[in-house]
DNA sequence: GAAGAAATGCAACTGAGTAACAAAAGTATC
DNA sequence: GATACTTTTGTTACTCAGTTGCATTTCTTC
């Protein structure tokens, strides 16, 4: 998976890596993430400045490369889906198995750090600013990966359909750490995100032209 | 429509901030949004630096004001579609009427200075991705519009729905720009954007299961 | 015309991010 | 195990976006 490329000087960087984003996640949840300068940061994590910003070229980058690992998920997802199942359903079925593991990824999971994490995230302008930037890349992947599922489908629609899935996705995210943040007990929260997300397979799937719209 | 509250001070102010937003423009089209700094912006203009940020907030609203005038569009559409047209149906009647008219949101306009300011916004990272802010807030529009249009569909649908359609219409204006800063004809260019304007809608309102997605 | 309010300029500041160069630490070679 | 080489780090000083406090000018109002 991840090339390890071994030996003594790889491994402190690592460490020196989890450390700064630790030190600067921890100040950033305490006090908020204008309050805090990278300076603080720095200093807290016993290192200089220009040192801090080799590990990360951001100051939002400290916060939402946490995010980057799961950035190309959902193209995989298709890619690498068995022979019978649609693109849609294969998505479909992937988040659902999200959903039952409370992973983060899908707003669903109830660890308070996770849930101060994801406030810190979405109540801070300039990070889900950035977030946004991230999610292009997985529009960007999405959509070659439909492009290449679906030969016949021409250019536009894939393109199309991967900015109406990502898009979906995000918002349906944002609504379970919303009503898990606003005190929605996880089981009842589970429910609803998973009727939910069946409901939005299912609007786009099916269009909206049948419900009015 | 827009307060004129008359007197002399507001007549400067307005020339000022014409001034302001056009120098900097310039500036910014001739050598790049990176490369010029907003001292240069405020000397070339002949006004402080505070000043400068009185009157923009932000080095990226000095351009992106600009597209400020047509947010919450898509939502007053909704509103004021005439009786029998469905949301979506009034939604793309506009579009239409607004390729026809080669309107800049759309990005099919051939004027040199449009095709060149938009290129600056989409080459210029920093500037794209506040570009999307703005897009949210149109999305919270719609979504209001689109639940007040259909009390019965619930707070999801509508919420979903817009973000699909706003996304769809932001893939296709980019598209729009791409071809005709490429070079392809307008009038060529514009059948495309018809076509591709219909198809979309058609997906929105019909949905991606029959594709084979 | 004078009093009050608003807009401006000036100077100095904070904070993110970068560049140059020197010092230190890890790796490889004999 | 010392030596030469490469990578990482710290220090200092810088650029640039954006802000603050205060004095000054400019418009409005009476």
């Amino acid at each position: 998976m991840t090339d390890e490329p071994e030996g003594l000087r790889a491994l402190k960087k690592q460490r020196t890596r989890q450390a700064i984003a630790d030190t600067a996640i921890g100040l950033f949840l305490r006090n908020g993430f204008d309050r805090v300068s990278v300076a603080e940061i720095a200093a807290a994590a016993e290192v200089s400045k220009p040192t801090l910003f080799r590990y990360f070229p951001t100051k939002e980058e400290l916060v939402l490369h946490r995010m980057a690992d799961h950035l190309g998920e959902a193209a995989r997802v298709v890619r690498e889906r068995p022979a019978p199942l649609t693109p849609l359903a294969a998505l479909e079925r992937h988040q659902l198995e999200r959903l039952a593991a409370h992973d983060p990824v899908t707003g669903l999971c109830e660890e308070p750090e996770v849930l101060a994490f994801m406030r810190l995230v979405y109540d801070t302008p300039s990070l889900s600013s950035h977030l946004l930037d991230y999610i292009g890349h997985d529009i960007d992947a999405l959509a070659a990966a439909l492009a290449e599922a679906l030969p016949g489908a021409g250019a536009l629609a894939p393109r199309l359909v991967a900015v109406q899935f990502i898009g979906v996705r995000q918002e349906l995210a944002r609504l379970n750490w919303q009503r898990l943040d606003g005190g929605t007990p996880v089981e009842q929260a589970h429910r609803l995100a998973v009727a939910e997300t069946v409901e939005a397979v299912a609007l786009l799937r099916g269009g909206a032209g049948g419900r009015g719209f």
